[in-house]
RNA sequence: GGCCCCGUCGUCUAGCGGCCUAGGACGCCGCCCUCUCAAGGCGGUAGCGCGGGUUCGAAUCCCGUCGGGGCUACCA
């Protein structure tokens, strides 16, 4: 292909409604990848035209999102840049200069046609009125705009669409092209003056001299006007190129459909709060649509910008997989330096209250202690918390799950219980290997039992449920006073019952 | 309805005329390892929508067909 990459400017330009959906990070993240794989600059512009819908809380959650998935741009809001502002609600004399100068020039043209009326024209021909606008303000004189103003009516400004075919290039789907006559003259300005996303999309793009517009499928239809409009920017001297498009394809949830925002899954905030990890989520939304090699799909970053290469994105639509996702977070947890697990884990363990925010050493150390134990036992962060709670909670609140405690603490749990007391209260030495030893004989070799079943209660006692990090580890981590005082207290429970 | 996009295992994909009796990953099912759960190892399950062409040869190219999807606002 002839794309030319020689100084790669693409955008991110999100209007700020609702929660970031994954989609839109898939975008983002594709944009980001493109702009460093070229060494390129990525410009974050704010879409908030639309007063109705956007909100304050929106754009500060997209802001949030690429923090926290450290997806960095080079121009836009709080970093600057050569095109300030960067929200388009602060452009307004930008774009009413701009309309003036292609309304002056013939490009565009006032329409006074109200919907309404653009409806019953089609009814009246005997056409779908799905069909829209149909062009009939185009060649108003100006007698009859003057009549139509002193009924009152003020006009919207719409693109006059060149009479040919549009085709173009994508980047990822070749070449597509539009006929003459299948897009109507879309409107660009409303009569109040507000621009519309018609407008101000691609003027922004102009003046920020974008050269790669990479976005989702969903805006393949509004190509050909967006052509159109570069067409007229460039005879009125604002740019001096169109720049190329390719259309990303489209995330799916459950059923064919396009993952909506009203979606749950299609919330990212959803998978930070479950403990994913940015690695984790990017390098899931990265194999929606890109492959890195045909036996790979885990990688890191750097490596996405390494290989990255547009053409060889998917055309075809991708469902979004929860358990793929998660496996792939899991190894990315899994990959994690040890130090930096616990930094990542943390956060959680405080949101559950296993731990403070701030921690003491001691209860730094234990983490640090414990946390290679649960790392590879982890599908998402939010699941340490059930895994390590029994090391940190206090003796005289511990409490084995009452599930767990009813499957295996019962009758004949006491025999094991006794004997585990027994044996480690006789040990002279308190770790790992020698808590193994002990136990192993004094209920595999001691008792006869099958060890699934000899260790079974002790797990529970100790640590709460029948699922836990190895056992012997934890009860060496526990230590001896606080792992039989549970024992003992387990031991005691048991006989109670059995006795009542 | 109109315009446009898409069609390889359940899912994401590799494949860009012979390397394909179609490869990988997730999932699922076995087995091994094993103190639970994971991880790991081994094995298995399952796919080129259909019909015509082009060609010595088609998952790969062309046409048609069927199916799915997107858009169709004075939203973005």
């Amino acid at each position: 292909m002839t794309t030319n990459t020689a100084a790669v400017r693409v955008r991110f330009c999100p209007s700020p409604t609702g929660t970031p959906h994954v989609g839109l990070i898939r975008t983002v993240l594709f944009n980001w990848a493109f702009a460093r794989h070229h060494k390129g600059k990525l410009v974050f512009r704010i879409e908030d035209t639309d007063a109705a819908r956007d909100s304050e809380e929106s754009y500060d959650a997209l802001l949030d999102a690429l923090r926290w998935l450290r997806l960095d741009w080079d121009e836009g809001p709080e970093v600057g840049g050569p095109d300030e502002p960067y929200r388009q609600s602060r452009r307004g004399e930008i774009y009413a200069d701009i309309a003036q100068r292609l309304l002056a020039a013939g490009e565009l043209y006032e329409s006074f046609s109200t919907p309404e009326e653009v409806e019953r024209r089609r009814r009246d021909a005997g056409q779908d009125p799905k069909l829209g606008y149909d062009n009939a303000d185009r060649e108003l004189t100006e007698a009859r705009r003057a009549e139509l103003r002193a009924e009152g009516r003020e006009p919207v400004l719409r693109l006059r669409m060149p009479a040919e075919d549009i085709t173009f290039t994508d980047l990822i789907r070749g070449e597509i092209t539009f006929k003459v006559g299948s897009v109507p003259d879309p409107v660009l300005m409303r009569a109040n003056g507000a621009p519309l996303y018609t407008l101000t999309n691609p003027v922004d793009d102009a003046l920020m001299r974008i050269t790669h517009v990479l976005r989702g499928e969903d805006l393949l239809p509004s190509t050909p006007r967006q052509i159109a409009l570069y067409g007229a920017l460039r005879r009125i001297g604002v740019t001096d190129f169109t720049p190329e498009f390719g259309h990303l394809p489209l995330v799916r949830g459950e059923g064919n459909k396009k993952l909506s925002k009203r979606d749950p899954e299609s919330n990212l905030f959803l998978y930070r709060e479950r403990g994913f990890l940015p690695e984790g989520i990017l390098n899931y939304l990265a194999l929606l649509g890109w492959a890195i090699a045909d036996d790979r799909d885990v990688f890191t970053m750097a490596e996405m910008i390494e290989a990255f290469d547009i053409s060889k994105v998917s055309s075809n639509p991708a469902r979004f997989d929860l358990k793929k996702a998660e496996a792939l977070n899991a190894e990315h947890l899994r990959a994690l330096a040890p130090e930096d697990f616990v930094t990542a884990v943390l956060p959680y363990l405080a949101a559950d209250g296993v731990l403070p925010a701030s921690p003491s050493e001691e209860q730094l150390t234990a983490l640090r202690a414990i946390a290679p134990l649960v790392q590879e036992r982890l599908v998402v962060l939010s699941e340490a918390s059930n895994m390590v709670r029994f090391l940190f909670v206090d003796d005289a609140e511990f409490a084995p799950d009452p599930e767990s405690a009813a499957k295996v603490l019962k009758a004949d749990a006491e025999p094991v219980l006794a004997a585990s007391v027994d044996a480690l209260g006789a040990l002279t030495e308190w770790s790992t290997p020698a808590i193994e030893q002990a136990l192993k004989e004094a209920l595999v070799d001691g008792l006869g039992l099958k060890p699934r079943k000899a260790f079974a209660p002790v797990r529970v006692a100790a640590t709460g449920r029948t699922v836990s990090p190895p056992l012997y580890e934890s009860l060496e981590l526990l230590g001896r006073e606080r792992s039989i005082g549970r024992l003992t207290r387990a031991l005691d429970s048991v006989r109670i019952a059995s006795n009542g």
